[in-house]
DNA sequence: TAGATTGTTAATCGATTAACAATC
DNA sequence: TAGATTGTTAATCGATTAACAATC
């Protein structure tokens, strides 16, 4: 687009879409920026320079159009698009993320699973069935998989994230504990989840 | 402490105290700020200034003693004491998570776990059995719980933290999508998978 | 001692907040 | 029209980077 929008923006949006939907759903028609502020417990400023990153979604003297707003945001966040995305790593995990049917309702389509262990292949997670790795590729190129989801330990997530990087995926959704290298062409978001119960484990401290 | 740490300093912590203990594992004893600025893809500025909110880790002319930062920083993470958890919700995100052995070489040791399915009620994860939610206040005064993991849906997330609120509860490392209202005292640290996978969705989109 | 590299101050950059004119 | 509230510019605040004197 036009100019770059800061990942701090972009690291709103979801919570924003999360307010509107709730709003949208008990009924609310409109909202300003300092209710919105208030329920949020952001400024009011913050969210009207936030949406004007954008264009104007607002009019002044009314505020915002909950269901209008709602589903600008939601086309931004390119919900209004099917993502077809595969779990590489069948433990404990990438089962659970397979299993969680939330995604789905976003447009994040569950393709198939991989995994190197000959105990986990043949096994089924949610109707599909656990593919070997020999296979990744082929099944990329052929089914239009736009993300991965890398629930894998770091020892081979590097490696792997290279063989993703060979095909045409797009993102990848890394969970291995691990900072992946790749072109940046390729997307990468990290959850490290022990980074995070890290920080609590500080903040507990204090 | 004397003056506030910002939360950005913290965040990084947990990823120099990886990078730290991989240099650790493979034998490198001394680093300077330089050769771990081009490691990690930040600036040696940046890592001077961090390091200095806790107090001089290095030497003039010599750097960084990768043995005793590893040690520091673990110190400053709480990564020193044991911290005991339980965990909310015995669905597959809650199981998984209590079937991650690495949270237990960091200090996080897995207490028990919860949940208001009587068919989950009683069923055993990782040699802990399920208990009901009634025993929850109970189990975290006698069992010296500090951190309770929330993997319930967010309808029931929220009485629950008030619930865990009113026990000794210290934090909560929440996985709910909703957001938590509850006194300073208590620490939340969020991990919103959803609002993750829209971030990726959104630069996939650009 | 000379060279290296920290600790720390100063400069810059970016993000947040405040203010207000535009306008519905 | 008067009141409300946005869109947007300007001011502030905080975080990052640069620079360099201190010192090992």
């Amino acid at each position: 687009m036009e100019k770059e929008i800061s990942q701090a923006v972009i690291s709103r949006l979801p919570r924003y879409f999360r307010y509107l939907e709730e709003l949208r759903l008990s009924g609310v028609e409109r909202i300003s920026s300092q209710e919105l502020s208030k329920l949020m417990k952001v400024t009011a400023s913050q969210i009207r320079q936030d949406f004007n990153n954008f264009g104007g979604f607002g009019q002044q003297g009314y505020g915002y159009n909950v269901e209008f707003l709602y589903q600008e945001i939601a086309k931004i966040l390119g919900l209004d698009r099917k993502h077809n995305f595969i779990i590489i790593g069948a433990g404990n995990l990438g089962r659970a993320l397979g299993n969680y049917l939330n995604f789905e309702r976003r447009g994040f389509l569950f393709k198939g699973m991989f995994d190197q262990n000959p105990d986990l292949i043949g096994t089924t997670v949610r109707g599909t069935t656990v593919m070997p790795m020999e296979e990744l590729e082929d099944f990329i190129r052929n089914n239009d998989i736009e993300i991965a989801v890398l629930t894998i330990p770091k020892t081979g997530a590097v490696s792997v994230a290279d063989r993703l990087a060979s095909c045409n995926i797009r993102g990848i959704w890394n969970f291995a504990h691990v900072d992946l290298n790749l072109p940046g062409t390729i997307q990468v978001e990290n959850v490290h989840l022990s980074d995070s119960l890290m920080k609590l484990s500080y903040n507990l401290t204090e």
